[in-house]
DNA sequence: CCGCTCATGCACTGATGGGTGCAATAACCG
DNA sequence: CGGTTATTGCACCCATCAGTGCATGAGCGG
Protein backbone atom coordinates (compact mmCIF):
# COMPACT_ATOMS: atom_id res chain seq x y z
CA UNK A 1 0.00 0.00 0.00
CA UNK A 2 2.40 2.28 1.14
CA UNK A 3 3.88 3.19 -1.75
CA UNK A 4 7.62 4.72 -2.52
CA UNK A 5 6.36 8.20 -1.49
CA UNK A 6 9.16 9.71 -3.78
CA UNK A 7 9.53 13.44 -3.22
CA UNK A 8 8.76 12.78 0.39
CA UNK A 9 11.58 12.88 2.38
CA UNK A 10 12.58 16.33 0.66
CA UNK A 11 13.20 19.93 2.15
CA UNK A 12 11.14 22.08 3.73
CA UNK A 13 10.18 20.39 7.27
CA UNK A 14 13.40 19.24 8.03
CA UNK A 15 13.50 20.63 11.21
CA UNK A 16 16.09 22.18 12.72
CA UNK A 17 17.13 19.98 15.13
CA UNK A 18 17.17 21.57 19.31
CA UNK A 19 20.74 21.02 18.80
CA UNK A 20 21.86 20.76 22.65
CA UNK A 21 18.81 22.63 23.99
CA UNK A 22 19.41 21.43 27.41
CA UNK A 23 23.02 20.58 28.21
CA UNK A 24 22.86 17.59 29.82
CA UNK A 25 25.44 18.08 32.27
CA UNK A 26 26.53 20.75 34.71
CA UNK A 27 29.50 21.24 33.47
CA UNK A 28 28.87 24.76 32.04
CA UNK A 29 30.15 23.89 28.54
CA UNK A 30 33.59 26.02 27.36
CA UNK A 31 30.81 28.05 25.10
CA UNK A 32 32.81 26.50 22.17
CA UNK A 33 30.56 24.10 20.83
CA UNK A 34 28.99 21.38 22.65
CA UNK A 35 30.60 17.67 22.32
CA UNK A 36 29.79 16.75 18.36
CA UNK A 37 28.95 13.47 20.04
CA UNK A 38 26.12 14.64 21.71
CA UNK A 39 25.19 17.14 18.02
CA UNK A 40 25.59 13.90 16.33
CA UNK A 41 23.44 11.58 18.10
CA UNK A 42 20.31 14.56 18.73
CA UNK A 43 20.71 15.02 15.28
CA UNK A 44 20.24 11.54 14.13
CA UNK A 45 17.60 10.51 16.36
CA UNK A 46 15.78 13.64 15.40
CA UNK A 47 15.88 12.69 11.48
CA UNK A 48 15.07 9.14 12.17
CA UNK A 49 12.41 9.91 14.63
CA UNK A 50 11.03 12.65 12.66
CA UNK A 51 10.58 10.38 9.54
CA UNK A 52 8.84 7.61 11.90
CA UNK A 53 6.62 9.94 13.37
CA UNK A 54 5.54 11.51 10.40
CA UNK A 55 4.90 8.18 8.63
CA UNK A 56 3.74 5.68 11.57
CA UNK A 57 2.10 8.19 14.11
CA UNK A 58 3.39 7.90 17.93
CA UNK A 59 1.91 4.76 18.70
CA UNK A 60 3.32 2.73 16.15
CA UNK A 61 6.31 3.92 16.40
CA UNK A 62 8.91 2.19 18.75
CA UNK A 63 11.82 3.79 20.80
CA UNK A 64 14.11 0.64 18.95
CA UNK A 65 12.74 1.57 15.49
CA UNK A 66 14.23 5.05 16.17
CA UNK A 67 17.38 3.90 17.21
CA UNK A 68 17.54 1.45 14.57
CA UNK A 69 16.74 3.94 12.31
CA UNK A 70 19.53 6.34 14.04
CA UNK A 71 22.00 3.85 13.83
CA UNK A 72 22.47 4.83 17.21
CA UNK A 73 21.91 2.42 20.73
CA UNK A 74 18.27 2.82 22.75
CA UNK A 75 20.20 4.06 25.63
CA UNK A 76 21.65 7.50 24.00
CA UNK A 77 17.99 8.46 23.03
CA UNK A 78 17.12 8.43 26.62
CA UNK A 79 20.11 10.03 27.78
CA UNK A 80 19.80 12.82 24.93
CA UNK A 81 16.02 13.16 25.43
CA UNK A 82 14.42 12.04 28.58
CA UNK A 83 11.49 9.96 27.48
CA UNK A 84 9.55 9.22 24.28
CA UNK A 85 7.09 12.02 25.06
CA UNK A 86 9.42 14.75 25.55
CA UNK A 87 11.30 13.60 22.32
CA UNK A 88 8.16 13.42 20.53
CA UNK A 89 7.45 16.86 21.80
CA UNK A 90 10.75 18.37 20.62
CA UNK A 91 10.44 17.00 17.29
CA UNK A 92 6.78 18.30 16.97
CA UNK A 93 7.67 21.90 18.19
CA UNK A 94 10.56 21.81 15.85
CA UNK A 95 8.74 21.08 12.70
CA UNK A 96 6.35 23.64 13.92
CA UNK A 97 8.95 26.35 13.69
CA UNK A 98 9.70 25.67 10.04
CA UNK A 99 6.21 25.80 9.51
CA UNK A 100 5.38 28.94 11.37
CA UNK A 101 8.43 30.74 9.62
CA UNK A 102 6.80 29.56 6.26
CA UNK A 103 3.21 30.74 7.25
CA UNK A 104 4.97 34.12 7.79
CA UNK A 105 6.38 34.58 4.77
CA UNK A 106 3.35 33.42 2.65
CA UNK A 107 0.67 36.51 3.31
CA UNK A 108 4.15 39.33 3.75
CA UNK A 109 2.25 41.88 1.76
CA UNK A 110 -0.86 41.13 0.62
CA UNK A 111 -2.75 44.46 2.36
CA UNK A 112 0.01 46.33 -0.36
CA UNK A 113 -1.18 45.67 -3.84
CA UNK A 114 -3.32 47.42 -5.85
CA UNK A 115 -4.37 44.28 -7.66
CA UNK A 116 -6.15 42.33 -5.47
CA UNK A 117 -7.42 39.55 -7.95
CA UNK A 118 -3.70 39.19 -8.95
CA UNK A 119 -2.33 39.19 -5.52
CA UNK A 120 -4.72 36.80 -4.22
CA UNK A 121 -4.11 34.66 -7.19
CA UNK A 122 -0.38 34.25 -6.76
CA UNK A 123 -1.09 34.07 -2.86
CA UNK A 124 -3.72 30.78 -3.96
CA UNK A 125 -1.23 29.35 -5.47
CA UNK A 126 1.55 29.69 -2.87
CA UNK A 127 -0.36 28.59 -0.30
CA UNK A 128 -1.92 25.23 -1.79
CA UNK A 129 1.91 24.03 -2.99
CA UNK A 130 2.96 24.80 0.32
CA UNK A 131 0.36 23.25 2.08
CA UNK A 132 0.37 20.37 -0.41
CA UNK A 133 3.52 19.10 0.39
CA UNK A 134 3.78 15.15 2.09
CA UNK A 135 5.70 16.39 5.33
CA UNK A 136 3.61 19.43 5.78
CA UNK A 137 0.16 17.30 5.33
CA UNK A 138 2.18 14.39 7.54
CA UNK A 139 2.60 17.12 10.03
CA UNK A 140 -0.76 18.14 10.46
CA UNK A 141 -2.25 14.42 10.07
CA UNK A 142 0.16 13.66 12.78
CA UNK A 143 -1.14 16.25 15.19
CA UNK A 144 -4.66 15.49 15.04
CA UNK A 145 -3.73 11.57 15.68
CA UNK A 146 -2.00 13.03 18.57
CA UNK A 147 -4.39 15.89 19.46
CA UNK A 148 -6.00 13.40 22.31
CA UNK A 149 -2.75 12.33 23.62
CA UNK A 150 -1.07 16.11 23.11
CA UNK A 151 -3.61 18.42 23.27
CA UNK A 152 -0.95 21.36 24.43
CA UNK A 153 1.05 20.25 21.38
CA UNK A 154 -2.06 20.36 19.18
CA UNK A 155 -2.93 24.17 20.37
CA UNK A 156 0.75 25.38 19.85
CA UNK A 157 0.77 23.94 16.19
CA UNK A 158 -3.08 25.21 15.66
CA UNK A 159 -1.36 28.95 16.95
CA UNK A 160 1.58 28.96 15.07
CA UNK A 161 0.71 27.45 11.82
CA UNK A 162 -3.33 27.32 10.51
CA UNK A 163 -4.44 30.06 12.88
CA UNK A 164 -1.29 32.30 12.09
CA UNK A 165 -2.52 32.22 8.70
CA UNK A 166 -6.24 33.13 9.35
CA UNK A 167 -5.56 36.09 11.48
CA UNK A 168 -3.02 37.34 8.84
CA UNK A 169 -5.56 36.69 6.30
CA UNK A 170 -8.15 38.71 8.43
CA UNK A 171 -6.19 41.39 8.82
CA UNK A 172 -5.63 42.20 5.46
CA UNK A 173 -9.24 41.80 4.13
CA UNK A 174 -9.62 44.19 6.70
CA UNK A 175 -7.56 46.75 5.41
CA UNK A 176 -8.36 45.91 1.77
CA UNK A 177 -12.38 46.48 2.96
CA UNK A 178 -11.47 50.08 4.87
CA UNK A 179 -9.95 50.83 1.45
CA UNK A 180 -12.70 49.77 -0.61
CA UNK A 181 -10.43 47.02 -2.11
CA UNK A 182 -13.03 44.01 -1.07
CA UNK A 183 -16.36 43.77 0.51
CA UNK A 184 -15.25 41.94 3.50
CA UNK A 185 -17.48 43.19 6.08
CA UNK A 186 -16.79 40.16 8.21
CA UNK A 187 -12.56 39.21 7.40
CA UNK A 188 -12.85 36.91 9.49
CA UNK A 189 -15.54 34.54 8.09
CA UNK A 190 -13.90 35.78 4.90
CA UNK A 191 -10.53 34.55 5.53
CA UNK A 192 -12.13 31.42 6.83
CA UNK A 193 -14.00 30.81 3.26
CA UNK A 194 -10.97 31.93 1.46
CA UNK A 195 -8.76 29.47 3.09
CA UNK A 196 -11.62 26.48 2.66
CA UNK A 197 -11.73 27.80 -1.16
CA UNK A 198 -8.72 26.88 -2.06
CA UNK A 199 -7.35 23.96 0.54
CA UNK A 200 -10.51 22.68 1.75
CA UNK A 201 -10.57 19.22 -0.76
CA UNK A 202 -6.58 18.40 -0.55
CA UNK A 203 -6.64 18.66 3.24
CA UNK A 204 -9.49 16.05 3.32
CA UNK A 205 -8.34 13.92 1.11
CA UNK A 206 -4.83 13.64 2.70
CA UNK A 207 -6.65 12.86 6.20
CA UNK A 208 -8.43 9.62 4.99
CA UNK A 209 -5.62 8.38 2.77
CA UNK A 210 -2.22 9.75 3.92
CA UNK A 211 -0.53 8.01 1.02
CA UNK A 212 -2.85 9.03 -1.86
CA UNK A 213 -1.88 10.77 -4.98
CA UNK A 214 -0.90 14.61 -4.39
CA UNK A 215 -2.46 17.40 -6.84
CA UNK A 216 -0.08 17.95 -9.78
CA UNK A 217 0.91 21.21 -10.51
CA UNK A 218 -1.69 21.85 -12.99
CA UNK A 219 -4.08 20.31 -10.83
CA UNK A 220 -2.90 22.92 -7.74
CA UNK A 221 -3.43 25.86 -10.48
CA UNK A 222 -6.83 24.75 -11.21
CA UNK A 223 -7.96 24.35 -7.80
CA UNK A 224 -6.24 27.63 -6.68
CA UNK A 225 -8.28 29.31 -9.54
CA UNK A 226 -11.06 28.14 -9.37
CA UNK A 227 -10.88 29.18 -5.58
CA UNK A 228 -10.22 32.52 -5.85
CA UNK A 229 -12.47 33.30 -8.82
CA UNK A 230 -15.52 31.92 -6.33
CA UNK A 231 -13.71 34.13 -3.86
CA UNK A 232 -14.04 37.60 -5.53
CA UNK A 233 -16.69 36.39 -7.08
CA UNK A 234 -18.96 36.49 -3.35
CA UNK A 235 -16.05 39.24 -2.24
CA UNK A 236 -15.19 42.23 -4.85
CA UNK A 237 -16.68 45.28 -4.15
CA UNK A 238 -20.21 45.47 -6.42
CA UNK A 239 -18.60 48.45 -8.93
CA UNK A 240 -15.82 46.64 -10.35
CA UNK A 241 -16.54 44.24 -13.25
CA UNK A 242 -13.02 44.96 -14.98
CA UNK A 243 -12.33 41.63 -16.50
CA UNK A 244 -14.57 38.71 -16.31
CA UNK B 1 -10.27 18.16 30.03
CA UNK B 2 -12.55 16.17 28.40
CA UNK B 3 -15.80 17.42 30.25
CA UNK B 4 -19.30 16.39 30.64
CA UNK B 5 -19.74 16.03 27.13
CA UNK B 6 -23.80 16.39 27.50
CA UNK B 7 -25.90 16.35 24.33
CA UNK B 8 -23.46 13.66 23.25
CA UNK B 9 -25.00 9.82 24.02
CA UNK B 10 -28.23 11.11 21.72
CA UNK B 11 -29.73 9.47 18.90
CA UNK B 12 -28.22 9.55 15.51
CA UNK B 13 -25.66 6.83 14.94
CA UNK B 14 -27.16 4.75 17.62
CA UNK B 15 -26.24 2.24 14.81
CA UNK B 16 -28.30 -0.57 14.50
CA UNK B 17 -26.66 -3.62 15.90
CA UNK B 18 -25.80 -6.21 13.39
CA UNK B 19 -27.87 -8.82 15.27
CA UNK B 20 -26.83 -11.95 14.51
CA UNK B 21 -24.99 -11.60 11.04
CA UNK B 22 -23.62 -15.40 10.98
CA UNK B 23 -25.21 -17.62 13.13
CA UNK B 24 -21.73 -19.09 15.16
CA UNK B 25 -23.06 -22.53 14.90
CA UNK B 26 -23.94 -24.96 12.60
CA UNK B 27 -27.33 -26.03 13.53
CA UNK B 28 -29.30 -24.15 11.25
CA UNK B 29 -31.26 -22.50 13.95
CA UNK B 30 -35.45 -22.97 13.67
CA UNK B 31 -35.60 -19.58 12.28
CA UNK B 32 -37.67 -18.20 15.11
CA UNK B 33 -35.41 -15.91 16.37
CA UNK B 34 -31.82 -16.68 17.24
CA UNK B 35 -30.73 -17.54 20.58
CA UNK B 36 -32.10 -14.17 22.65
CA UNK B 37 -28.57 -14.59 25.13
CA UNK B 38 -26.67 -14.05 21.97
CA UNK B 39 -28.72 -10.98 20.84
CA UNK B 40 -28.54 -9.48 23.97
CA UNK B 41 -24.76 -10.21 24.18
CA UNK B 42 -24.32 -8.50 21.02
CA UNK B 43 -26.20 -5.39 21.42
CA UNK B 44 -24.66 -4.70 24.86
CA UNK B 45 -21.22 -5.09 23.45
CA UNK B 46 -21.90 -3.07 20.34
CA UNK B 47 -23.43 -0.53 22.64
CA UNK B 48 -20.15 -0.33 25.06
CA UNK B 49 -16.96 -1.02 22.08
CA UNK B 50 -19.08 1.94 19.95
CA UNK B 51 -18.90 4.12 22.64
CA UNK B 52 -15.52 3.71 23.86
CA UNK B 53 -14.06 3.53 19.97
CA UNK B 54 -15.69 6.59 19.81
CA UNK B 55 -14.80 8.52 22.75
CA UNK B 56 -10.63 7.14 23.09
CA UNK B 57 -9.90 5.43 19.24
CA UNK B 58 -8.91 2.08 18.22
CA UNK B 59 -5.60 1.46 20.08
CA UNK B 60 -6.95 3.36 23.43
CA UNK B 61 -9.75 1.02 24.04
CA UNK B 62 -8.85 -2.27 25.47
CA UNK B 63 -11.34 -5.39 24.87
CA UNK B 64 -11.13 -5.65 28.40
CA UNK B 65 -12.65 -2.11 28.71
CA UNK B 66 -15.35 -3.11 26.49
CA UNK B 67 -16.03 -6.30 28.03
CA UNK B 68 -15.86 -4.10 31.62
CA UNK B 69 -18.84 -1.42 30.31
CA UNK B 70 -20.82 -3.94 28.35
CA UNK B 71 -20.82 -6.22 31.58
CA UNK B 72 -20.10 -9.13 29.66
CA UNK B 73 -17.36 -11.43 30.34
CA UNK B 74 -14.51 -10.83 27.96
CA UNK B 75 -14.43 -14.35 26.41
CA UNK B 76 -17.98 -13.79 24.99
CA UNK B 77 -16.41 -10.46 23.01
CA UNK B 78 -14.57 -13.20 21.67
CA UNK B 79 -17.25 -15.68 20.70
CA UNK B 80 -19.35 -13.57 19.64
CA UNK B 81 -16.86 -10.88 17.32
CA UNK B 82 -13.78 -13.44 16.76
CA UNK B 83 -11.11 -10.65 17.55
CA UNK B 84 -10.96 -6.91 18.25
CA UNK B 85 -10.30 -5.85 14.60
CA UNK B 86 -13.44 -7.58 13.27
CA UNK B 87 -15.61 -5.79 16.48
CA UNK B 88 -14.20 -2.58 15.06
CA UNK B 89 -14.96 -3.32 11.55
CA UNK B 90 -18.29 -4.72 12.58
CA UNK B 91 -19.41 -1.39 14.53
CA UNK B 92 -18.09 0.88 12.16
CA UNK B 93 -19.59 -0.38 9.24
CA UNK B 94 -22.72 -0.34 11.39
CA UNK B 95 -22.80 3.43 12.05
CA UNK B 96 -21.62 3.92 8.74
CA UNK B 97 -24.95 2.66 7.72
CA UNK B 98 -26.94 5.17 9.56
CA UNK B 99 -24.44 7.72 8.15
CA UNK B 100 -25.04 6.54 4.70
CA UNK B 101 -29.27 7.12 5.46
CA UNK B 102 -29.15 10.03 6.32
CA UNK B 103 -26.85 11.23 3.67
CA UNK B 104 -29.39 9.72 1.30
CA UNK B 105 -32.36 11.84 3.15
CA UNK B 106 -30.49 15.02 2.66
CA UNK B 107 -30.55 16.10 -0.04
CA UNK B 108 -33.80 14.56 -1.53
CA UNK B 109 -35.47 17.19 -4.11
CA UNK B 110 -32.51 19.70 -4.39
CA UNK B 111 -33.13 19.51 -8.08
CA UNK B 112 -36.81 20.06 -8.20
CA UNK B 113 -36.65 23.39 -6.55
CA UNK B 114 -37.89 27.04 -8.06
CA UNK B 115 -36.19 28.83 -5.57
CA UNK B 116 -32.51 27.92 -5.62
CA UNK B 117 -31.75 30.18 -2.97
CA UNK B 118 -34.53 29.30 -0.18
CA UNK B 119 -33.49 25.38 -0.75
CA UNK B 120 -29.87 26.27 -0.70
CA UNK B 121 -30.20 27.74 2.28
CA UNK B 122 -32.72 25.11 4.40
CA UNK B 123 -30.16 22.26 2.71
CA UNK B 124 -27.19 23.76 4.12
CA UNK B 125 -29.11 24.20 7.55
CA UNK B 126 -30.09 20.96 7.60
CA UNK B 127 -26.19 19.82 6.92
CA UNK B 128 -24.64 21.39 9.40
CA UNK B 129 -26.92 20.68 11.81
CA UNK B 130 -26.64 16.92 10.60
CA UNK B 131 -23.05 16.83 10.13
CA UNK B 132 -22.33 18.85 13.62
CA UNK B 133 -23.16 16.69 16.08
CA UNK B 134 -21.19 14.57 18.17
CA UNK B 135 -21.04 11.23 17.08
CA UNK B 136 -21.21 12.24 13.42
CA UNK B 137 -17.97 14.33 13.75
CA UNK B 138 -16.33 11.28 16.37
CA UNK B 139 -16.84 9.10 13.58
CA UNK B 140 -15.54 11.00 11.05
CA UNK B 141 -12.81 11.53 13.68
CA UNK B 142 -12.31 8.05 14.27
CA UNK B 143 -12.28 6.80 10.59
CA UNK B 144 -9.86 9.20 10.11
CA UNK B 145 -7.26 8.01 13.15
CA UNK B 146 -7.54 5.03 12.28
CA UNK B 147 -7.56 5.49 8.33
CA UNK B 148 -3.93 3.94 8.19
CA UNK B 149 -4.80 0.57 10.12
CA UNK B 150 -7.92 0.33 8.16
CA UNK B 151 -7.59 1.92 4.44
CA UNK B 152 -10.69 -0.58 3.20
CA UNK B 153 -12.87 0.83 5.87
CA UNK B 154 -11.59 4.59 5.27
CA UNK B 155 -12.37 4.20 1.95
CA UNK B 156 -15.93 2.65 2.64
CA UNK B 157 -16.65 5.04 4.56
CA UNK B 158 -15.75 7.99 2.35
CA UNK B 159 -18.21 6.20 -0.27
CA UNK B 160 -21.12 5.95 2.07
CA UNK B 161 -21.17 9.45 3.36
CA UNK B 162 -19.49 12.68 2.18
CA UNK B 163 -19.22 11.16 -1.05
CA UNK B 164 -22.32 10.28 -1.74
CA UNK B 165 -23.46 13.99 -0.89
CA UNK B 166 -20.66 15.59 -2.76
CA UNK B 167 -22.14 13.25 -5.87
CA UNK B 168 -25.62 14.06 -5.07
CA UNK B 169 -24.76 17.71 -5.03
CA UNK B 170 -23.26 17.40 -8.04
CA UNK B 171 -25.61 15.86 -9.89
CA UNK B 172 -28.35 18.90 -8.95
CA UNK B 173 -25.94 21.44 -9.91
CA UNK B 174 -25.64 19.96 -13.30
CA UNK B 175 -29.30 19.97 -13.51
CA UNK B 176 -29.82 23.29 -12.24
CA UNK B 177 -27.17 24.24 -14.47
CA UNK B 178 -29.23 23.11 -17.30
CA UNK B 179 -31.67 25.13 -16.55
CA UNK B 180 -30.17 27.96 -16.05
CA UNK B 181 -30.85 29.07 -12.12
CA UNK B 182 -27.42 28.19 -11.32
CA UNK B 183 -24.04 28.86 -13.51
CA UNK B 184 -22.08 25.85 -12.23
CA UNK B 185 -20.36 24.86 -15.68
CA UNK B 186 -17.99 22.79 -13.15
CA UNK B 187 -20.52 20.63 -11.01
CA UNK B 188 -18.50 18.93 -9.04
CA UNK B 189 -16.28 21.90 -8.10
CA UNK B 190 -19.13 23.69 -6.88
CA UNK B 191 -20.16 21.16 -4.73
CA UNK B 192 -16.73 21.14 -3.27
CA UNK B 193 -16.60 24.76 -2.88
CA UNK B 194 -20.40 24.77 -1.41
CA UNK B 195 -19.62 21.71 0.99
CA UNK B 196 -16.21 23.45 2.39
CA UNK B 197 -18.03 26.90 2.38
CA UNK B 198 -20.80 25.14 4.92
CA UNK B 199 -18.90 22.96 6.83
CA UNK B 200 -14.83 23.45 6.57
CA UNK B 201 -14.62 25.35 9.53
CA UNK B 202 -16.45 23.15 11.69
CA UNK B 203 -14.95 20.01 10.89
CA UNK B 204 -11.70 21.00 10.60
CA UNK B 205 -11.73 22.88 14.40
CA UNK B 206 -13.27 19.18 15.88
CA UNK B 207 -10.25 17.35 14.24
CA UNK B 208 -7.86 19.14 16.84
CA UNK B 209 -10.08 19.52 19.50
CA UNK B 210 -12.54 16.67 19.70
CA UNK B 211 -13.96 17.80 22.96
CA UNK B 212 -13.94 21.33 22.21
CA UNK B 213 -17.74 23.71 21.57
CA UNK B 214 -19.79 22.79 18.91
CA UNK B 215 -21.66 25.45 17.50
CA UNK B 216 -24.67 26.37 18.61
CA UNK B 217 -28.01 26.87 16.80
CA UNK B 218 -27.32 30.26 15.92
CA UNK B 219 -23.56 30.03 15.08
CA UNK B 220 -24.88 27.50 12.64
CA UNK B 221 -27.81 29.36 10.74
CA UNK B 222 -24.92 32.29 10.43
CA UNK B 223 -22.69 29.39 8.91
CA UNK B 224 -24.84 28.40 6.80
CA UNK B 225 -25.84 31.84 5.61
CA UNK B 226 -22.75 33.25 4.96
CA UNK B 227 -21.68 29.88 3.22
CA UNK B 228 -24.77 30.08 0.79
CA UNK B 229 -24.54 33.73 0.18
CA UNK B 230 -20.73 33.06 -0.69
CA UNK B 231 -21.49 30.66 -2.63
CA UNK B 232 -24.38 31.90 -4.63
CA UNK B 233 -22.42 35.37 -5.16
CA UNK B 234 -19.91 32.88 -7.02
CA UNK B 235 -22.91 30.47 -8.90
CA UNK B 236 -25.51 32.44 -9.36
CA UNK B 237 -26.27 33.18 -13.10
CA UNK B 238 -25.55 37.10 -14.34
CA UNK B 239 -28.92 37.98 -14.92
CA UNK B 240 -31.02 37.66 -11.63
CA UNK B 241 -30.46 40.36 -8.65
CA UNK B 242 -34.02 39.55 -6.88
CA UNK B 243 -33.07 39.70 -3.54
CA UNK B 244 -29.77 41.60 -1.91
C1' DC C 1 48.61 11.74 26.47
C1' DC C 2 45.41 11.69 30.25
C1' DG C 3 41.04 12.20 32.14
C1' DC C 4 36.43 13.03 31.47
C1' DT C 5 32.18 12.31 29.03
C1' DC C 6 29.32 9.95 25.89
C1' DA C 7 27.98 6.01 23.43
C1' DT C 8 27.32 1.05 23.31
C1' DG C 9 25.46 -3.46 24.11
C1' DC C 10 22.77 -6.28 26.58
C1' DA C 11 20.28 -8.12 29.88
C1' DC C 12 16.40 -7.04 32.57
C1' DT C 13 11.99 -5.20 34.74
C1' DG C 14 7.29 -4.12 34.69
C1' DA C 15 3.19 -3.12 32.62
C1' DT C 16 -0.13 -3.60 29.12
C1' DG C 17 -2.96 -6.01 26.18
C1' DG C 18 -4.66 -9.42 22.67
C1' DG C 19 -6.10 -13.87 22.66
C1' DT C 20 -6.85 -18.91 24.54
C1' DG C 21 -8.31 -23.09 27.47
C1' DC C 22 -11.25 -25.05 30.46
C1' DA C 23 -14.45 -26.40 33.82
C1' DA C 24 -18.51 -24.81 36.01
C1' DT C 25 -22.92 -22.63 35.56
C1' DA C 26 -26.77 -20.47 33.76
C1' DA C 27 -30.19 -19.78 30.16
C1' DC C 28 -32.72 -21.35 26.29
C1' DC C 29 -35.94 -24.48 23.86
C1' DG C 30 -38.27 -28.53 22.56
C1' DC D 1 -37.46 -31.85 32.48
C1' DG D 2 -33.28 -32.64 29.92
C1' DG D 3 -30.11 -31.85 26.38
C1' DT D 4 -27.96 -28.26 24.02
C1' DT D 5 -25.64 -23.93 23.81
C1' DA D 6 -23.93 -19.64 25.51
C1' DT D 7 -21.79 -17.25 29.27
C1' DT D 8 -18.68 -16.82 32.98
C1' DG D 9 -14.47 -16.42 35.58
C1' DC D 10 -9.93 -17.09 35.90
C1' DA D 11 -5.60 -18.44 35.09
C1' DC D 12 -2.57 -18.30 31.56
C1' DC D 13 0.57 -17.62 27.31
C1' DC D 14 2.97 -14.53 24.58
C1' DA D 15 4.31 -10.41 22.31
C1' DT D 16 5.44 -5.67 22.51
C1' DC D 17 7.41 -1.90 24.43
C1' DA D 18 8.93 1.99 27.59
C1' DG D 19 12.46 2.58 30.45
C1' DT D 20 16.73 1.15 33.54
C1' DG D 21 21.44 -0.51 35.18
C1' DC D 22 25.93 -1.36 34.38
C1' DA D 23 30.29 -2.55 32.66
C1' DT D 24 33.04 -1.62 28.75
C1' DG D 25 34.92 1.02 25.26
C1' DA D 26 35.49 4.91 22.15
C1' DG D 27 36.11 9.75 21.23
C1' DC D 28 36.73 14.34 22.80
C1' DG D 29 39.34 18.27 24.78
C1' DG D 30 42.92 20.26 27.28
Amino acid sequence: MASADPSDADDILTLRIPAARKLPNPAARTDRGPDPRILRTRAAVAEAATTLFLHKGYQATSVDDIAALAGVSKRSIYNNFGDKETLFTEIVLGACGTAEAFADQLIADLADTRDVRTALRTLAHRHITTVARPPVLRLRRLIILEAARFPKLAAEYRRRAPDRVITALTEAFRTLHARGELETPDPLRAAQHYSFLVLGATLDAMLFDPDGPLPTTAEREQIADDGVRAFLAAYRPRRDRKRK
